[in-house]
DNA sequence: ATGAAAGCGCTAACAA
DNA sequence: TTGTTAGCGCTTTCAT
């Protein structure tokens, strides 16, 4: 393998140049006007650059201007459908702005999401997004002491500007499609809708639950206790639970709202042991979206969480001044069983 | 919103403890003990600098030392299953080994490729992966230039080590399956067996393809070119390309290889739209998983790629004395139909 | 066992 | 219109 030379310096160009350091570095960057260098000296040092392939060391910029031109998010996992969508609109604003995004993801650990804010802040990135937050008071302390402006996503934090997405509103809609699909509206064990996965300390999840809970009370079917079953994410627990319950019930219920794709995934793990037949009395939600789940061979009424939105909403907050701490809310869009969705990604493999 | 202090320095740190710029330094960092520092120092100086909530400016260090701590990696998109499970393989390895992952999307554009890897060169990152490489001979010459160890993923390319997916293994043993679990067996139009989906120009594309014809060849039952629809990633042009087939034949062929799984959404939209009877006849395959997939009405033969296995090769490579230009295989794996699989991160949700 | 000083590559004030 | 200079915060000789 040969060795390289060592990268050229703005140092370099001046010599070859003629030229002093500092004209370089104003004929490269955008500010050479205001500074009047000739035009004709801006060609010349530019060519040469190309031609000894010089780049900007941003470490050195960086630690000059005290800005990295890094914009950092975490985000709980990548390896999901909402996050990754997530993570490629973030990519591509920051882009537009002439950023680079770090994206580190949290597994959702307060620890871990607490040494990777500490990490960011070392690089010097401009902004943080955090999305799904563990711990945001935490953040907030940390980026105030650093004075980084940053923004909650999907998660609020009471230190900092939040978008998120309407959880409230989301469930509501979906259960009161699930209400109105149902063939039967009995008062039994067996006639009730149920609500299953997620973490109900979570905030999303209670956001859902709430609004679960309030549609059912309107529409005089009190919620009982073994009616949610916050589970979790992990598809086998799903499993689990489900095939409990369908045992206690002697068949499936009449309604299952199924909170998050890997709580349906586990769902699914059990109904595919069932019959057909018998999913026919049964309506099935899931909140979010996956354009496989869509055309399982039963309908599944589904809620698409608009990942870019909020992106879009929380780059609009972080920049604005005042940099207030408000609230925004970012609606899903409801998913009719077996549609054929059109997503700004989706159609990239 | 209060304005934050200014970020502490190893010279407050050195002036409250009385110690110099360079103890300090050294005090913080792993090399005290060669350099003799008291043990009472040392303590001393780490209780300020947690006092003083002190961390370490990256940039200064990076500029110091020629090593940012950051290692990049280039994705063509966040938003896939396959490219996001590498991402969270990435990061665990990375943040293993102390480093900070940065990872990048070209959208499989060669332009925007080339701007990323220039990015990330000029943030000096010690090392570079590149999946499913546009243009690996240009990544190449960039890395070369600035002496930055790289490794191709998924893609490989003649100037750095290479990890790829056994797409010749995985695409022939998917062939013969489908080839076994056909009912028919005829050489009419309809009896034989379709490929749709992907890019034929693509590095792994052609191995799958290689390996589909090299399968019915054996067979018997040379591929005509119209058995070969490399029709791109859009499930848009699945859907067209599959319904115009249909069309062609009058029904659905005997059997049919989804080269990526947005083809396969699109090819799911066309047979969504067919009476589940006409689909007892034919028998289908994919090239990448999904849960979901496998949950279908009916049978699919799904192959999983290990993203994990790609990346933990690659990262061996890419730290391997000597750095060897050898090119690794990483063998996939084959999903019979309905599996429930248990990947390492669909437990978390 | 510790300090002083140089320098990584860049930008921005200030001079000329 | 351009050059000189200081300094961002850190690590690393070289002295002591």
């Amino acid at each position: 393998m040969i060795r390289a030379t060592r990268k050229s310096t703005i140092y370099d160009i001046a010599r070859l140049s003629g030229a002093s350091p500092s004209t370089v570095s104003a004929a490269l960057g955008e500010n050479w006007r205001k500074r009047r260098i000739a035009e004709a000296t801006v060609e010349t040092i530019r060519r040469i650059a190309t031609e000894q392939g010089y780049s900007t060391n941003m470490q050195a910029r960086g630690l000059r201007k005290a800005r990295s031109g890094l914009v950092g998010m975490v985000i709980p996992l990548h390896d999901n459908r909402f996050f990754s969508s997530m993570s490629q609109s973030f990519e591509a604003l920051a882009r537009d702005r002439g950023q680079v995004p770090v994206i580190a993801s949290s597994m959702r650990d307060p620890t871990e999401e607490r040494r990777i804010v500490e990490t960011l802040i070392s690089y010097a990135v401009d902004y943080l997004f955090i999305a799904g937050a563990t711990d945001p008071e935490a953040v907030t302390a940390m980026c105030r002491a650093a004075d980084l402006r940053h923004v909650f996503v999907d998660l609020p934090g009471r230190g900092a500007p939040s978008v998120v997405s309407d959880n409230y509103k989301g469930a509501y809609d979906l259960t009161q499609r699930l209400l109105a699909d149902r063939t039967i509206s009995g008062q039994t064990p067996r006639d009730r809708i149920y609500f299953i996965g997620g973490d109900d300390t979570d905030y999303a999840s209670a956001c859902r639950i709430a609004a679960f809970r309030d549609v059912l009370a309107n529409a005089g079917q009190p919620v009982l206790p073994e009616q949610i079953i916050a589970c979790g994410y992990a598809p086998r627990s799903a499993t689990r639970e489900i095939a409990a319950l369908c045992d206690r019930l002697g068949s499936l219920p009449s309604g299952v709202f199924v909170n998050s794709l890997t709580a349906f995934e586990g769902v699914l793990g059990h109904l595919s042991s069932l019959p057909l037949e018998s999913l026919r009395n049964s309506v099935i939600g899931c909140y979010d979206y996956d354009p496989f789940a869509a055309y399982l061979q039963f309908p599944v009424h589904m809620v698409r969480q608009d990942a870019h939105g909020l992106i879009r909403e929380a780059y609009r907050m972080i920049e604005e001044d005042p940099y207030d701490l408000v609230l925004t809310m970012v609606e899903p869009e409801q998913i009719a069983p077996r549609t054929y969705y059109d997503s700004p990604f989706s159609d990239r493999g």
